[in-house]
RNA sequence: GUCCCCAUCGUCUAGAGGCCUAGGACACAUCCCUUUCACGGAUGUAACCGGGGUUCGAAUCCCCGUGGGGACGCCA
């Protein structure tokens, strides 16, 4: 009987998708993939006050955009349904009498500022911030004369003292922790919604889950949940931890350094495709260096090669796998991609000029004869071709219409000038650039009043 | 403060004691191709955080520093 992997992505919907996430996303889907298990979807929305139904459903359209679809979740169905956790709350209930009836989770009435308060003292006085057990040891009594008061508890988790937590981390390798280095933490808040490392695990348990794949930001979370599903008996699943997507100056990836949600490269242009194979690399190391085609993917993800420390997200790199994607996009491919009415033609002439749908604006403004005002490159070698150049320029285009071959010949026995020195100043006149698409077929694109007007712009006679 | 994780070119990484004169990719530079840019081809600059061990031999193992990060929340 073999064993089917069972991997999983858990977002919480308080926001849109970002880059680390994604990337977690990723590996998740592709080590299922890669062994022909099961990917499933979950959603982590016990948090009602920053959950939003607009943000779950942006994150699955992100999600399928980049092609990561999921065997098991939202809109989708499968045997663990439902798969919002804020569905769940009949089956959390259930485990929270079990915990508590077996004494390993109390009632506690402390206040969110006495607690914090609490914190605050214990840093002071150099010691780590724990729960203090206050409400551990309540009797009956005293807990009835509270919720008689109107105190409404949340539910903690009784760490049992003493006790050695040991598992194998896929990426970092054994890990073990002490019991006493944790504090009873909460596990149902006071509206009686489950808490993150409540619900968190008792889901991956249950759902089957074989293989976690979460941020390194977890790694010290785990011996809690472990602890948790021990309690109930549940299965544990195992766990890796990979390295935190960090920005150029090293820290964790955030809202501050710039665009970095899904949505936002989406709208930019960027190609699904480009991402994942520049996210593949992050943290990561596959075994080709070049472009992979995103069904080949799963084949080339090595879960033995995640990586421990932090992956610095560059857009430089993601830049060039943005252009690999291009290169292997047909005309018509690429027409949709920028979204324009444009011709076949104009892309073609524009397509390695163009990373992203707008750097062809530019472009097609140049076709309609509104280049850009010249810089100072530009405006030498104007200068030094001369207006009498553009003179003949004009005259030889009359004679020989859009086509630059025998434009060029003209003007080259007319003025005598040949290679770069007969070039530039067409293309300078004609696009306002000393760089940009080959020059004979943006010719054809323009009309040709357009490309007279812009020779005799820089005539004698103008 | 306590506990935990991490550390190879600017960046992403290969490297699991001799194959390392540390390899590849991106970026950068130069050259070739080319009317320009891009593409392609060639070449080059560039790294094992520091100090101690262990060993005949260490980027690789151990210890101590240093630096970065995380957890300790009624966020996830």
């Amino acid at each position: 009987m073999s064993i089917l992997i069972v991997t999983r992505f858990a977002p919480s919907p308080t926001g849109s998708l970002h880059l680390g996430n994604a990337r977690t996303a990723l590996f998740s889907h592709l080590w299922a993939r890669k062994l022909g298990g099961r990917f499933i979807l979950r959603i982590e929305d016990t948090d009602v006050e920053r959950s939003d139904l607009r943000h779950r459903d942006a994150l699955m359209a992100e999600l399928r955009w980049l092609g990561l679809d999921w065997d098991e979740g939202p809109e989708i169905g499968g045997p663990s349904a439902p798969y919002s956790q804020s569905e769940r709350g009949a089956f959390y209930r259930q485990l929270f009498g079990r915990l508590e009836q077996g004494g390993q989770a109390y009632p506690c009435y402390c206040t969110a500022d006495e607690l914090e308060l609490s914190r605050k003292l214990q840093r002071m006085a150099g010691k780590p911030p724990r729960y203090a057990g206050t409400c551990r040891d309540l009797t009956v009594t005293q807990r009835a004369e509270r919720s008689a008061r109107g105190l409404r508890p949340t539910l903690r988790f009784a760490v049992p003292p003493g006790a050695v937590l040991e598992f194998t981390d896929f990426v970092h390798g054994p890990q073990r922790f002490s019991s006493a280095d944790i504090g009873d933490f909460i596990i149902r808040r006071e509206d009686g919604t489950a808490a993150f490392f409540f619900c968190n695990a008792v889901d991956d348990a249950v759902m089957g889950v074989t293989h976690v794949l979460r941020g390194d930001d977890h790694l010290t979370n785990t011996p809690r949940q472990l602890m948790l599903l021990d309690a109930l008996r549940l299965r544990r699943p195992g766990y890796g931890h990979v390295g935190l997507l960090v920005g150029a100056d090293g820290a964790p990836l955030s809202k501050r350094h710039g665009s970095t949600s899904i949505a936002e490269f989406r709208a930019r242009g960027f190609l699904s495709a480009a991402l994942l194979n520049h996210l593949l690399r992050l943290g990561h190391a596959s075994d080709v260096d070049g472009w992979l085609a995103v069904k080949d993917m799963p084949a080339h993800f090595r879960p033995e090669h995640l990586g421990r420390a932090s992956a610095r997200f560059e857009e430089s790199q993601l830049l060039h796998w943005q252009k690999e994607g291009l290169q292997r996009m047909s005309s018509a491919e690429l027409r949709t991609w920028m979204g324009s009415e444009d011709s076949i033609e104009f892309v073609e002439l524009v397509r390695h000029n163009v990373v992203l749908p707008a750097d062809a604006v530019p472009w097609a403004a140049v076709v309609r004869g509104e280049p850009p005002p010249l810089g100072q490159d530009e405006e030498r070698v104007i200068a030094a071709a001369g207006p009498e150049f553009f003179d003949a320029a004009a005259d030889a285009l009359h004679q020989s219409g859009p086509d630059l071959k025998l434009l060029t010949k003209i003007l080259k026995e007319r003025t005598g000038r040949k290679g770069a020195d007969l070039f530039m100043p067409l293309r300078v006149a004609l696009t306002g650039q000393a760089h940009g698409p080959e020059l004979a077929p943006l010719l054809k694109l323009m009309s040709p009043e357009t490309a007279r007007r812009r020779l005799k712009s820089y005539a004698r006679n103008s």
